[in-house]
DNA sequence: CTTGGATATGAACGTGCGTTCAGTTAGCGT
DNA sequence: ACGCTAACTGAACGCACGTTCATATCCAAG
């Protein structure tokens, strides 16, 4: 047999990243076969490779599309006198984070499964997301607004204390996701010292 | 052959652990075989059955190891009014977790790798040493000392920014350890209020 | 109605996996 | 000097791995 029904290939692209996203968050990178996502997928493993060269640059286009889709959607919080950006920042990074969590369990947990070559471009793609936030609370020093020990410092503490909120944070909680972003965008501006003084 | 030098029991098993937690830490606890393990130390991979059950039991006495650990370390954080406490917990939780990257990498990335009677227990003694923090800055909270939006919410947050430093943090950058501890402190106190305004 | 490309199958390749175990050696106590 | 046992080897088990490829089928266009 082959093509046991109609046309597929607009539907089973998409299909396979889908099944490989959920299963790499789910069991790993190494621990998820071919043949794994191919049953997800309902095809045999060889057709796969219609869609993608190798397993490697599938995971390594998992990561990419994702920090890219997270650069075009941080853009709109770069507008506005800096405390406003650096809320928006820290409600924005909770919400997308939260939305995504499949994405960012494998851009944190998959690195070290990408050739050199791969880890170079999504390392990158990292480092200029993480030089947003500190480019903001740079100009937030500048204008007076925020004062911090050391603006990258600081901006590696917020991102890992934003991120950290997916280990936690159950949608059936006591919390709503509304409540952790007031709660987040609290202590981030106490910290950076908003205002120059503490917000009761 | 076998045996082909003295008497080796005493040395081979806790090399086999050094060598596992190396490796796992390097490639992924999937991505790495009992012949490379076995390699490593010097024998054939029959011979690192002499030591452990099998690879999964390898794995989860690593981190119950670092967890226990963990927690025997940080019972001198424990003593004091409540700010000494919390500067005391800030400053040992990134020297200790300094000091172990490879432990720290496993105990976080290879969760999804035990079994789920063995995840349960290490989930047990993360959570537990969670409480820890959670509980410091309760009696912050009560003694006034400190003023929080949630002490859980808090906690998380202040564990996810300090684990962050073994991320970015490398000796030969250009701040050093101290300087880190220093900075964190103080992102810590003004975020939970210490003192009930922020320290200049 | 024919045809050609898109889409999938299923077998096969060589390799490595975790684990077991009978056999072999080295060094200790006597 | 010698046996005992701790320590290790090396082969073997069945199975799964990522990837390739000849083959088969389906659909759309001419």
């Amino acid at each position: 047999m082959a093509r046991t029904q109609g046309s597929h290939a607009q539907i089973t692209g998409p299909r396979i990243r889908k099944a490989a996203q959920r299963l790499f968050a789910q069991q790993g990178y190494a621990a998820v076969s071919m043949r794994v996502i191919a049953r997800e997928v309902g095809v045999q493993a060889g057709a796969l490779y219609n869609y993608i060269p190798d397993k490697q640059t599938l995971l390594y286009e998992l990561m990419r599309d994702h920090l890219l889709e997270l650069h075009e959607a941080v853009g709109p919080c770069l507008v506005g006198p800096a405390p406003a950006r650096l809320e928006a920042f820290v409600r924005f990074h909770i919400a997308f984070h939260h939305a995504r969590p499949e994405e960012v369990f494998i851009a944190y947990m998959e690195l070290r499964n990408l050739t050199p070559a791969n880890f170079a471009e999504i390392e990158g793609l990292r480092r200029r997301y993480e030089r947003v936030l500190a480019q903001m609370l740079h100009a937030g020093v500048r204008e007076g607004a925020f004062s911090v020990p050391d603006e990258k410092v600081a901006s590696m503490a917020i991102i890992a204390m934003l991120t950290g909120v997916n280990t936690w944070f159950r949608e059936d909680g006591r919390l709503s996701l509304g409540d952790v972003q007031d709660m987040y965008w609290q202590m981030v501006a106490r910290m950076v010292s908003v205002g120059g003084t503490v917000p009761s």
